[in-house]
RNA sequence: GUGGGUGUAGCUCAGCUGGUAGAGCACCGGGUUGUGAUCCCGGUUGUCGCGGGUUCGAGCCCCGUCACUCACCCCA
C-alpha cells in the first residue's frame, strides 16, 4: 500500500462505537443546558503558550506548530472556547455561560496504548460564576457521562489546588521540602519548574520520600476551604462518590481550586479517561476580562478502551428497516422508485444493488439488519403485488403494491 | 527523546534443526431455473515490511532500515 495514516492517527471505520460514545458522553450535559460550540482546530500559538502555560510539557514539546504562520493545532479545547467566549462577549449575557464541544486535539507525543497524536475529546465549560454548586454540577455531569454508557469502573479523584492567595506560600514550602530530599537531576529540574508536579511521580522510591510532604489541602486559605467544602456538599447531594487525591496534579497550568481526574484501571499505562478543574485566571491570562470558569475534557478513545475492558458493548448505528430485493429489469426500475418513496416518507431503506442472484441479495438483506425484505420479480409486478417478508419470523405474504408503502410506515 | 517486542492473505494467526506458504474467519459462487441467518461443496486474495549478506537453497540465520506496538516521560 502506498500510503498509510500518519503516526499516531487512525481511521474511524464502519462498526466503530465512536459516534455513540461521543454522543453518549455529552448526553447528560445536553440535558443540563450546555449549548454546543465549535472553535477552530488551530489558533494563534500564543493562545496556548499563555493559556495552557509556557512551562508545561504540552506547550514545550508536544505542540504541532506552523512557525511561519504563528499557528498551532490545538492541544486541548478550553483555551479556544474561552477565547471564543471573550471574543464574542458571551459573558455579557446570562451567567453562567454553559457550553459543550467535541472534536480532535493534537499533541506530538510518541503514540502508545490510549495515546494518539490526533485524539478526540468531548468537553464542557461553565463560565462566569464561582458558585461551588456549579463545580459539583460539572463534576457530576462527567460522572454521569461514564455511568450512562454502562461503565462501572471509573473512579473520580478530586482535590483543591488552592488559589493565588494560598498557593504561592504552599509552593514555596513544598519547594523547600523537596530541596532537602535526595532526588535525581531530572526530578530536581521538575521541582524547580513546578514543585507540585513532583508529587504525582509514579516511582515508589520517590513516593516513599514524599510521605511527609506538605499537602495543598492542608494549606488552603479560608476562601478556598469554604469553596472546597461547598463542592463536597454538592457532590454528596448529587450522590457522586470520589476519592480525595491530595497529590493530584494536572499538566495544564491554568487549574486552581477544584481539580479532578477520572481514571480507569483497565487501560494500560494511560489510566486517565478524563480530567478538569476550575480555571478562574485563564481569561485574564489570554488578555480577557476576569471570568471564572470550570470544565472538563473526556477522552473518547480511552473511554472506548474502558468499555472494551469492562466488556460493555455500545449500540451500533441503526441500519435500514426495509431492504428491497428486485428480480429482473422491470422490477429493478420499480424498486429504485419505491426505495426513494420510502426514504422520502422517513423509512430507512436500502436496495440490493449490483444485480446479484436472489440468494446473495437475500443474504445482503439479512446482513443489513432490516426487519422487512420486499422481494419483487417481474411476475409479481404483473400481478400488482410484492412479497413482503418478515426477516425475523421468516413469514412472507403477497401485498398489493398500492398498500405496500402504507404497511411499511 | 530513550528502551523492549512484533512485522506471513482483508482480519486473527500457524509455519519443525533453513528444502521456494497454510488454517480459521471474512468475501464470492453453487447445492434450491424466485428467498437470508444453519448445513454441505467449491473458489478468489500473498512483492512472507523493505534492502543487503551467508547458503546449492532463506518466511526461518546475520546486518541495516522502515513501520507498528508496549513502556518510560507526560497526559485524554
Amino acid at each position: 500500500m502506498a500510503f498509510q495514516s500518519p503516526k499516531g492517527t487512525y481511521d474511524i471505520l464502519p462498526g466503530s462505537p465512536f459516534l455513540a460514545v461521543r454522543d453518549g458522553l455529552l448526553a447528560p450535559s445536553v440535558r443540563a443546558g450546555y449549548a454546543y460550540v465549535e472553535a477552530p482546530v488551530f489558533e494563534d500559538t500564543e493562545l496556548f503558550s499563555r493559556g495552557v502555560g509556557a512551562s508545561t510539557d504540552v506547550v514545550t514539546k508536544e505542540m504541532f506548530t506552523f512557525p511561519e504562520r504563528g499557528l498551532t493545532l490545538r492541544p486541548e479545547g478550553t483555551a479556544g472556547v474561552v477565547r471564543a467566549v471573550v471574543e464574542h462577549g458571551l459573558q455579557r449575557g446570562q451567567l453562567p455561560v454553559k457550553l459543550r464541544y467535541a472534536g480532535p486535539m493534537f499533541r506530538a507525543e510518541r503514540p502508545q496504548a490510549g495515546r494518539f497524536r490526533q485524539f478526540q475529546q468531548v468537553g464542557i465549560e461553565a463560565l462566569g460564576v464561582t458558585d461551588p454548586a456549579l463545580d459539583a454540577e460539572v463534576v457530576a455531569l462527567a460522572a454521569d457521562a461514564f455511568t450512562g454508557l454502562g461503565l462501572t469502573g471509573v473512579r473520580l479523584l478530586l482535590t483543591s489546588l488552592g488559589d493565588p492567595a494560598c498557593r504561592p506560600a504552599y509552593r514555596e514550602e513544598l519547594g523547600a521540602f523537596l530541596a532537602g530530599l535526595d532526588l535525581d537531576d531530572a526530578t530536581r529540574a521538575r521541582a524547580a519548574l513546578n514543585p507540585l508536579r513532583v508529587l504525582d511521580d509514579k516511582r515508589p522510591e520517590v513516593q516513599a520520600l514524599l510521605v511527609d510532604a506538605p499537602l495543598m489541602v492542608d494549606r488552603l486559605c479560608p476562601q478556598c476551604t469554604a469553596h472546597h467544602e461547598g463542592v463536597l456538599e454538592g457532590l454528596a447531594a448529587l450522590g457522586v462518590a470520589f476519592e480525595p487525591a491530595p497529590r493530584l496534579v494536572r499538566g495544564l497550568d491554568y487549574y486552581m481550586r477544584t481539580t479532578f481526574e477520572f481514571v480507569h484501571d483497565g487501560l494500560g499505562a494511560q489510566s486517565a479517561v478524563g480530567g478538569g478543574g476550575r480555571y478562574d485566571g485563564l481569561s485574564e491570562a489570554i488578555g480577557g476580562p476576569p471570568l471564572p470558569g470550570i470544565g472538563w475534557a473526556l477522552g473518547i478513545e480511552r473511554t472506548v478502551l474502558a468499555l472494551e475492558a469492562e466488556g460493555v458493548s455500545v449500540a451500533p448505528e441503526a441500519g435500514p428497516a426495509v431492504f428491497v430485493v428486485p428480480l429482473g429489469a422491470a422490477a429493478k426500475a420499480w424498486a429504485v422508485a419505491f426505495v426513494g418513496a420510502l426514504r422520502t416518507a422517513g423509512v430507512a431503506t436500502d436496495l440490493a444493488y449490483g444485480d446479484r442472484g436472489l440468494k446473495g441479495a437475500m443474504k445482503a438483506a439479512d446482513r443489513s439488519g432490516a426487519r422487512w425484505a420486499v422481494v419483487v420479480g417481474d411476475r409479481d409486478l404483473e400481478a400488482d403485488v410484492a412479497q413482503l417478508k418478515d426477516l425475523t419470523s421468516g413469514e412472507q405474504t403477497a401485498v398489493p403494491l398500492s398498500e405496500l408503502l402504507e404497511q411499511l410506515l
